[in-house]
RNA sequence: CGGGGCGUAGCGCAGUUUGGUAGCGCGCACGGUUCGGGACCGUGAGGUCGGAGGUUCAAAUCCUCUCGCCCCGACCA
């Protein structure tokens, strides 16, 4: 196609509401514009990557024997009643009334629709596995959208759901998913990483993620490098490194074995007593007075780590942290003086506290105590219950985990029968009894997978596409848009890359070639044949790959076996 | 929802403290000269200063309300 009849309206300069990477560098190259917060036009160079990210999941989704269907994205709100949803989700749910005063929603995802289409049409294990996917707008009225593309209410998903009579099925269909994701991102060009996650809302007992590593990531997940071990923050395993030396010996009491409170007025914090004490913060317990289901119950992490909340109401079921007058009713004492020993209270413990001396509150207005074993001075139940970080041990083998900022572009869920239950989702087995389908919700996001390939692949210059998503295989950069030896050459390229079916991007615009160059770079078409009076005199031309930014000087006559060659089409 | 920042020409910004009727750069249009890394000269178009109300002889500027956008946090099928 030619520059000068797309519509590509390139920035100068950069829009002052653009933070991101991705988002600045698609703002100026012309891709995308804004509507409102969280909502995006998508402009011709931004809509071609779209096309042909999608273009790469079909392909691999009709691979594993997916079909490809379309539902609606207004739904009435009697099926998203049935399966509890309508009411648990909150204010991220667009709501609105049809002219008879129905409820209906705009789809947040499409668990409900699909269930609902399986249960009126499946009967039979006959009829099962099934595999349905499509590619379609979602709506999620986003607490906060951000960063540009990354995070919006409205946006595009590529979502499948399988159907299996049982669990073996399942695991099957799941597999099948997650190679086919494997698939698409390599494709995709980008650097992503398999973790385990937690299936939240979604229900179900196993659920992965699919991470392309960026700072623009809100996701945060450890990674072992030595067994593979990797895992979002939300529910990742560790070992912390163990207590540290310094001031360790202030946590031991004059007594070996006794307990010591020493005076520590007005300070509360671990931050305030270590200061005080000049022990390190992992000589401490921080104990966290929470209200479960059965009542008061103490929370134990040590001084240096965090309480990972969902870690813990996974043991112990939903709780609440205790308030102010009721800390002081059932210990005595106020919140920053409370302390696991000398009390009765039931405890959970993070394994990070099972060795070691440790000080903690006295359970005494303005003292804290010394000298505390785990063990020997309290029982407790133990879990792992701290929030994983960089540096901390692997769970599995021992060696050191690294941290990385994540963008989230795919998950897998076993679901189970959460949705199929409710909907009445069943079929008859081949002994006439009937049984609740068993799904798999499997979804990716093809404009976060853009803007990770963003996030990815720029330098100062501009975006440098992957080259299985770019929105054009190579750019024609005509130096002289009005000389014709020039036109008649880039003319001739043009049409020999196209006979071997290559997407060409020329720019023809009577403009400045320094222009050109600029606008050429900022777009990150991965190669650019530039075709300049210098060189043509010569009979060259010359080819530059824009990752690289290396130029080779060519026959015109060679140029598609070069860009062919590029392509791994030689 | 809590905290912070910002709304002035298509884009980036100044002007707001101390009220006096709006300016700079880029871009855009036209003419000319240029033409291998965002050219130069000249001419010109373009703004109810986010909106509403108020104070005042006079409001981009002061006051009240309101809308929008961005960032941090909470939240996140």
């Amino acid at each position: 196609m030619k520059f000068s009849q797309l519509f590509i309206p390139t920035l100068r300069e950069t829009p002052a509401e653009a933070e991101a990477v991705s988002h600045i560098l698609m703002l100026r190259a012309g891709y995308v514009r804004q509507l409102a917060a969280g909502l995006y036009i998508y402009l011709p160079l931004a809509w071609r990557v779209m096309k042909r990210i999608n273009a790469i999941l079909k392909e691999e989704m009709d691979a594993i024997g997916a079909q490809e269907i379309s539902m609606p994205g207004l739904h009435p709100a009697e099926i998203w009643e049935k399966t509890g949803r309508w009411t648990e989700i909150g204010d991220e749910m667009f709501r609105l009334k049809d002219r008879g005063g129905r409820d209906m929603c705009l789809g947040m995802t499409h668990e409900e629709i699909i269930t609902w289409l399986a249960s009126t049409e499946i009967r039979s294990y006959r009829d099962l596995p099934q595999m349905w996917y499509q590619i379609q707008t979602k709506f999620r009225d986003e607490a906060r959208p951000k960063s540009g593309i990354l995070r919006t209410r409205e946006f595009i998903m590529k979502d499948s759901y399988s159907f299996d009579r049982d669990e073996k099925g399942l695991e099957e269909s799941y597999q099948k998913h997650a190679e086919a994701y494997l698939r698409i991102f390599q494709r995709c060009g980008l650097a992503f990483y398999q973790v385990e996650s937690d299936p939240g809302m979604m229900g179900g007992a196993t659920a992965h993620e699919f991470m392309a590593p960026s700072p623009a990531g809100e996701d945060t997940i450890v990674i072992c490098d030595k067994c593979g071990y990797a895992a979002n923050v939300e529910l990742a395993l560790s070992i912390p490194p163990s207590q540290k030396d310094a001031g360790a010996r202030r946590a031991v009491p004059l007594q070996e074995g006794q307990l010591e409170d020493i005076s520590t007025p007005d300070k509360r914090t671990v931050a305030e007593v270590s200061a005080f004490l000049e022990a390190d913060p992992s000589c401490f317990i921080k104990s966290l007075l929470l209200i479960g289901a059965d009542g008061p119950f103490l929370a134990l992490v040590r001084g240096d780590q965090e309480l990972h909340e969902k870690k813990l109401q996974r043991i112990v079921g939903s709780f609440r942290p205790a308030q102010k007058d009721e800390i002081k009713d059932i210990l005595g004492v106020e919140a920053g003086f409370i302390g696991p020993h000398n009390n009765k209270l039931k405890k959970i413990a993070d394994i990070s506290l099972k060795e070691g001396t440790y000080i903690s509150g006295a359970n005494r207005e303005g003292f804290h105590t010394k000298g505390i074993k785990p063990g020997t001075h309290f029982d407790a139940e133990w879990h792992d219950v701290h929030v994983a970080r960089g540096g901390d041990g692997c769970s599995r083998c021992g060696a050191v985990l690294r941290e990385e900022n994540v963008i989230e572009i795919g998950n897998i869920f076993k679901l189970g029968t959460k949705y199929s239950q409710p909907l009445r989702a069943v079929y008859l087995d081949e002994n006439g009894v009937e049984k609740t389908i068993i799904m798999g919700s499997y979804g990716i996001g093809p404009a976060r997978i853009a803007a990770a390939a963003v996030e990815q692949n720029n330098d100062k210059d501009g975006i440098i596409w992957p080259l299985g998503i770019a929105p054009f295989d190579v750019e024609i950069v005509v130096l002289a848009g009005d000389d014709k030896e020039l036109a008649e050459t880039a003319g001739r390229i043009y049409r020999g890359l196209q006979d071997e079916h290559f997407e060409v991007l020329m720019d023809d615009r009577n403009e400045r070639p320094g222009v050109k160059f600029k606008d050429a770079d900022l777009l990150g078409v991965p190669c650019q044949i530039i075709i300049g009076k210098k060189a043509l005199k010569e009979g060259l031309v010359e080819f530059k790959i824009r990752k690289t930014k290396q130029t080779e000087r060519i026959a015109p006559s060679d140029v598609v076996a070069r860009v062919k060659q590029l392509y791994g089409k030689a």
